[in-house]
DNA sequence: GGAATGCTTCGATGAGGATCGAACCATGCG
DNA sequence: CGCATGGTTCGATCCTCATCGAAGCATTCC
């Protein structure tokens, strides 16, 4: 019976709607403050900080104070890739949405998840750097080649970066169903994607859009 | 606030201490019936029935009914996955190691499961059962050897019973992670083991308590 | 056909927790 | 300093939902 991690207490952290809201306004990656959270949530700032302070209590969240200003983000992305799973278990037994909207086809071909990029865009992005054995399956984890090192290299993208975080790291895809790419890697390519300006973040949506160049260069770079 | 799947309905499933409890007793892949599950929860049958209606209606569980026995086990892998994920989530967040008291330690040697024999010892046993090849692995079945019916008949255990229920089940250990022996012929071997005084039941508790003859007697019999 | 077993439904009870207004701290601005 | 703004704490209210006993179905055994 009562054995292991508290599972429950996690889950049912995330189990409110107000809370689940708020993780999921949290997935786009930067940190909001409570006042942002609560207006997200659809409750009063009241209800809003004793739902935070109840998920910084369970570690899911963290706290970065500037000021007066108090920033709440995701803990980590290993919290991030569990949201996700729940995501992807309610899509799949919630076939009620008829309608999957226009914002919701962007959503599939590209978004935001924590820090990395997700979508259909992504899942073919880590099919073709297998392919080009620039990364290699290893058990269940993702590890560079040596040819991968200099490639991402080439690309103004360093891999030797000494950090706790994996590199590579493997992340369930809820509308493809198939794993994508993240860790500090896929947190660095969808930086340089940004960067570049291949593609923009929709305003208050974790989806991402490709211009037509961007796209290409996308495509040449990642997909070829 | 934004629309997407209803993942606080989800997380709210898995929220419910009783409701993980089931879940995680279903990680293994077995499926499992009401009375096992309200075991495994520490519920009564009607809260357990309860649950797993909720469960049910959720998309989380399958139900395969089998006469007057229902097997419930887990929709899909993508639902174990996200088990997996919380599971992970909770790990890495309640680093409190609570230290096992003792009648948990005795729990995790030996204990009740349902009408069967479980924890260490009952792990080591099917083991050696395999090793021994009383016992064959068929698919994700087992099934007698002609050995191990003249085995156990030795014994004073009749395996030729008709019973709709099966002769050998595996049955998921939440103490080892592994298999021990569930089916008609694990309740026989608990019911030896009882008749012949090698153990008793602790009062109020699911733990199995060899004493030392009893414990000698058990390890010449099936863990030679 | 009973009788027994496995499981579900019903009804009543109780506890936890989500919610918000108001009061209370803390920081920044003039 | 006073005042405004961003956040948290407190108290009271309300409501959902987990729980179990008893009764009701369904299936199988004898």
């Amino acid at each position: 019976m009562r054995e292991g991690p508290d599972i429950a207490r996690i889950a049912s952290l995330v189990g409110d709607p107000a809370r689940a809201n708020m993780l999921n306004a949290l997935m786009g990656g930067t940190a909001l403050t409570a006042s942002e959270l609560a207006l997200e949530a659809g409750v009063s700032l009241p209800t809003a900080s004793s739902h935070l302070s109840k998920l910084m209590e369970g570690g899911l969240l963290t706290l970065a104070s500037q000021g007066r200003h108090r920033y709440y983000g995701l803990a980590s992305a290993q919290v991030a890739g569990m949201i996700e799973a729940i995501i992807g278990v309610a899509e799949a037994v919630g076939p009620k949405r008829v309608r999957p909207g226009p914002r919701d086809a962007a959503m599939r071909v590209a978004r935001v998840c924590y820090d990395h990029l997700a979508g259909e865009q992504a899942v073919a992005m880590l099919d073709r750097l297998f392919d080009r054995k620039l990364l290699l399956r290893e058990d269940n984890q993702i590890r560079l080649s040596s040819a991968g090192v200099s490639h991402f290299s080439a690309l103004g993208i360093e891999t030797h970066v000494k950090a706790r975080r994996p590199v590579c790291r493997a992340c369930l895809d809820w509308s493809v169903r198939r794993s994508h790419l993240a860790g500090t890697l896929g947190a660095a390519i969808l930086d340089k994607i940004i960067a570049e300006r291949w593609a923009r973040r929709e305003k208050d949506s974790r989806a991402v859009v490709f211009s037509p160049t961007g796209r290409q260069a996308f495509e040449r770079v990642f997909l070829s």
